[in-house]
DNA sequence: ATGGTCGGTTGCCGA
């Protein structure tokens, strides 16, 4: 069995002890983090070597950083999302990539960030769809038919109408316009499964809440962070659920983990 | 109700 967590943990120094009762709730064999808000170097190491994890950060000050933690050893790591010409210039940490041998089987592991985009047609919003292509293409590259490949992120895009609490009010507003929809489906398409959605059909869950305005007492979210898992790696898709009891915590973050349970073909 | 609340950083940005 591989169970496979998801989270954007916004800061991992304000959401150290969350994620701490995380790994002892869950166990999780992988956990991919978005949001670390740290510094490569800064990352609290030795709490989760601790527990048996290998460390794979790609942090910044103040802004982005992901990371992947693994239970079992990793090798071929990457930090960058080729640029593909579309942004040469790329110096933001969203994404990291790994592969991990278990049982003999290769399972490539991808944590990413997507840009939240700002506003509808404004140049954070192309620099959103243009990292969107950008992992498209990538995703692509990779030919990976013959390995599991798993990703993990927050891509700040709510897919259907069933991810949003009031589809009609949030048309065309940012992480649900038809442009970003567009470029999600896309990489969907490419191969992958939204592991959740295949596993619970027309249940609407969130993954995000706002801080602001009460949004979670509200119920007013969107479900923007997935797994997706390729064809290989979805043949041995067994569970997937999210952790909403993190939403309610103390000093929470504004999203929940996702888990995705595989259990080996023999 | 076109508002509000966080985190990281220091008077404001990003989400």
């Amino acid at each position: 069995m591989i169970k496979v967590i998801n989270w954007n943990i916004n800061s991992i120094k304000s959401r150290l002890n969350h994620l701490l009762l995380l790994i002892k709730e869950e166990d999780p064999d992988i956990i991919m983090l978005q949001e670390l808000k740290c510094e490569t170097d800064k990352f609290p190491y030795v709490e989760f070597e601790t527990l048996g994890y290998n460390l794979l950060i790609n942090g910044q000050k103040t802004y982005n950083g992901v990371a992947i933690l693994s239970k079992y050893p990793c090798e071929d790591t990457t930090s960058s999302l080729p640029s593909y010409n579309i942004d040469d210039n790329d110096q933001q940490a969203r994404y990291i990539e790994t592969i991990c041998t278990i049982n003999k089987k290769i399972w490539r592991f991808i944590s990413v960030y997507v840009p939240n985009g700002q506003e509808v047609e404004s140049e954070k919003y192309s620099y959103k769809l243009n990292f969107l292509e950008r992992l498209h293409q990538h995703l692509n590259n990779l030919k990976t038919d013959q390995e599991n490949l798993v990703i993990g992120g927050d891509f700040n895009i709510a897919n259907q109408d069933i991810d949003v609490y009031d589809p009609k009010t949030l048309t065309e507003k940012l992480c649900f316009s038809l442009k970003e929809k567009k470029h999600l489906r896309k990489i969907i398409n490419s191969g992958f499964s939204d592991t959740y959605r295949l596993l619970n059909q027309n249940i609407t869950q969130f993954s995000w809440w706002d801080y602001r305005a009460g949004a979670y007492q509200k119920n007013n979210g969107l479900r923007i962070d997935y797994i997706f898992s390729n064809h290989t790696a979805t043949n041995q898709l067994k569970e997937s659920f999210v952790l909403e009891k993190f939403r309610t915590l103390e000093k929470p973050s504004d999203h929940i983990p996702i888990v995705s349970i595989y259990e080996e073909n023999t």
